[in-house]
DNA sequence: GCGACAG
DNA sequence: ATCTTGTCGC
């Protein structure tokens, strides 16, 4: 027999354990629509250095005027492989401590990555908003899983994301002619309001605002990590 | 057995 | 995510 290697990085948690950790958690997600009104929307995203270390951003806007307001970051060592399935081990508790340098208290939290379009409806926004007990919304570039028509080419188009039967968040055209975005719920949102707030954060590109800033920070750092 | 597979 | 140059197109 042979015992689980914890080293190198230390994993608290197996793959196997990480995955029963998520069904468990999953039932404790709320789906209801987000706030009508807020103040401040908090985004992140992450980098990755050689050294085998991440640094995690978050930044603040103004609701709903998009104003930036703040911006801070961590960088520690990575300690959870990278499974897909299981990214919130790896990146949640960066998240979640970033967060926690943050001056004001943001009323939304967009993530980079899948909310309720997730293989056990837990992705990275549904893990950081139970963390953090804060509605959160998911928003990737890629699809994890989930089925869906095809979306019009056309900035706006959108169609339902569907997982065993069931809706699990939006493909949405956020910009005419680009490849599509996933949009889909973490804690105490739902798919609607999700899809609106995303829809509001687009500008003039194809990733909302707010996580472009992000992760254009986390870029830079990454490159320069003498300067903020 | 053969793909698919967030960041 | 990250390693990497130029290139095609608006």
């Amino acid at each position: 027999m042979t015992a689980p290697d914890r080293s190198m990085g230390s994993p608290s948690l197996t793959p196997a354990e990480a995955i029963a950790l998520q069904k468990e958690l999953a039932g404790r997600v709320e789906l209801r629509p987000l706030p009508a009104r807020f103040h401040v929307l908090a985004a992140a995203d992450l980098s990755y250095l050689p050294s085998r270390e991440l640094i995690a951003v978050v930044v603040t806007f103004s609701w709903p005027d998009l104003q930036l307001l703040e911006k801070v970051h961590v960088r520690r060592p990575v300690e959870f492989p990278y499974v897909p399935g299981l990214l919130s081990f790896r990146e949640a508790p960066a998240l979640t401590a970033a967060f926690h340098q943050l001056e004001l208290r943001p009323d939304v939290f967009l993530c980079d990555g899948q909310g309720l379009a997730h293989p056990r409806r837990f992705g990275l926004a549904c893990h950081v908003g139970l963390l953090l007990d804060i509605p959160t919304v998911g928003c990737a570039k890629k699809r994890l899983c989930g089925t869906h028509d095809p979306v019009g080419i056309e900035k706006g188009s959108r169609s339902l994301l569907s997982l065993d039967g069931d809706p699990v968040g939006y493909v949405y055209r956020s910009r005419t002619g680009v490849k599509p975005i996933y949009v889909s719920p973490g804690h105490k949102a739902d798919l609607e309001s999700s899809l609106a707030l995303v829809e509001r954060c687009v500008r003039r590109y194809r990733i909302p605002e707010p996580l472009r800033v992000a992760h254009n920070t986390a870029t830079l750092l990454r490159r320069n990590p003498e300067f903020p």
